[in-house]
DNA sequence: GTTTTATGTAACTTATGATGTTTCGTAAGG
DNA sequence: CCTTACGAAACATCATAAGTTACATAAAAC
C-alpha cells in the first residue's frame, strides 16, 4: 500500500527551519523535499493550525517555527497530520451477528491496539531537539 | 487510506471451515464474506500455498482446512498474505546525505520496529482454536 | 462421454487517499 | 503597481486491495 511519509518529511522540514533560522519559503522547501510547494503548503497548513509554525505571506516571507523543537514532540506532528489508522490491517464489519467475525475481530483489534499505545507514547517521549542533536536509537 | 482486511476474512473463513468440518465451495464463502467467489480464490489460493488449505475441484470440491486450528496462528496467516508493512507510516528516502533526514528516519524506524515486533509476538501467540472458543482479550 | 460443478488464472475495472499539478485569489513588501 | 509569498480550489496521478468478467481445466454424476 501507498505510505504516508507526511510525518517524516516535515520532521525534516521543522529540524531545518530550526537550524536556518529565518524564514523559508514553501518554493525552497519544496526543493528539499523534492515535491511540489502546493504540497508543501497543504501539509505545513496543517502545523500552522496546530500553532507549531507560522507563515508569512510576501518578501521576505515564509515559514519559521512557533515554538522552539523541544516542547514539540514527534506525537504533536503525528497528531497534527493524521485522523487515520497507524495500520495497514484493517477489520471487517459486515456481519454484525457473527460470533466468530467478533472473536477474529476482537483478536486482532486487542494486538493493533496494543501496539499503538506503544506507538503513541513513544512519540510522545522523543522531542525534536532530540533529532537534531543526532538521534541515537534506545 | 484504504484497509487490508485480508486477515480479518480469513481467519474469518478457517473457522468456519473448522466447525463445518466439510467442504466449503468458493461461492458459499464469497456470499458469507459478502464479496466475489474470484477474491476468495485468490486470497485462499494464498494459504493453500502455505498448506493451511487444500481444494478440491469438481462435485462436492471446495475448500477444507490442511492443519488443524490449533496448529495455526495469526501470525501464520499474516504472514501469508502479506509482504509488505504493517504500517500507513512511510520513510522518505530522498536525500542520502542528510544527518537530519538519517535522524528522523531513524527515530520513526526505531518505534515502528518495535511495535511491529510486538504485534508479530502476539499474532505468534494466538492459535486459531483461541478464535473459536470465543476470544478473550488479555 | 457429456454435463455439471468446482477451482485456476488472466485481464480489466473500481475505490481510496496521499501525492502531484495547474490556476487563481490575496496579502505584504519594495 | 509589481513582485513575492501563502491560501485554496480543482483536477490528475499512483499504488494496491477489491471487485468483475471470461475462459480453461479437472473431477464427479448421470
Amino acid at each position: 500500500m501507498r505510505k504516508d511519509s507526511r510525518l517524516s518529511r516535515m520532521l525534516h522540514v521543522l529540524v531545518h527551519l530550526h537550524q536556518l533560522q529565518q524564514a523559508v519559503t514553501s518554493d525552497q522547501l519544496a526543493l528539499m523535499l523534492h515535491t511540489n510547494p502546493v504540497v508543501v503548503r497543504r501539509t505545513m497548513s496543517l502545523l500552522r493550525e496546530q500553532g507549531y509554525v507560522s507563515a508569512v505571506k510576501g518578501h521576505g516571507g515564509g515559514w519559521t517555527l512557533a515554538k522552539p523543537l523541544h516542547q514539540i514532540t514527534l506525537l504533536d506532528i503525528h497528531r497534527s497530520l493524521s485522523e487515520s489508522s497507524l495500520f495497514t490491517i484493517g477489520l471487517t464489519d459486515e456481519h454484525n451477528n457473527c460470533p466468530i467475525e467478533k472473536a477474529v475481530n476482537l483478536a486482532i483489534d486487542d494486538v493493533l491496539q496494543e501496539a499503538q499505545a506503544l506507538v503513541l507514547q513513544r512519540f510522545g517521549e522523543v522531542t525534536l531537539d532530540k533529532l537534531a542533536a543526532g538521534y541515537t536509537p534506545r
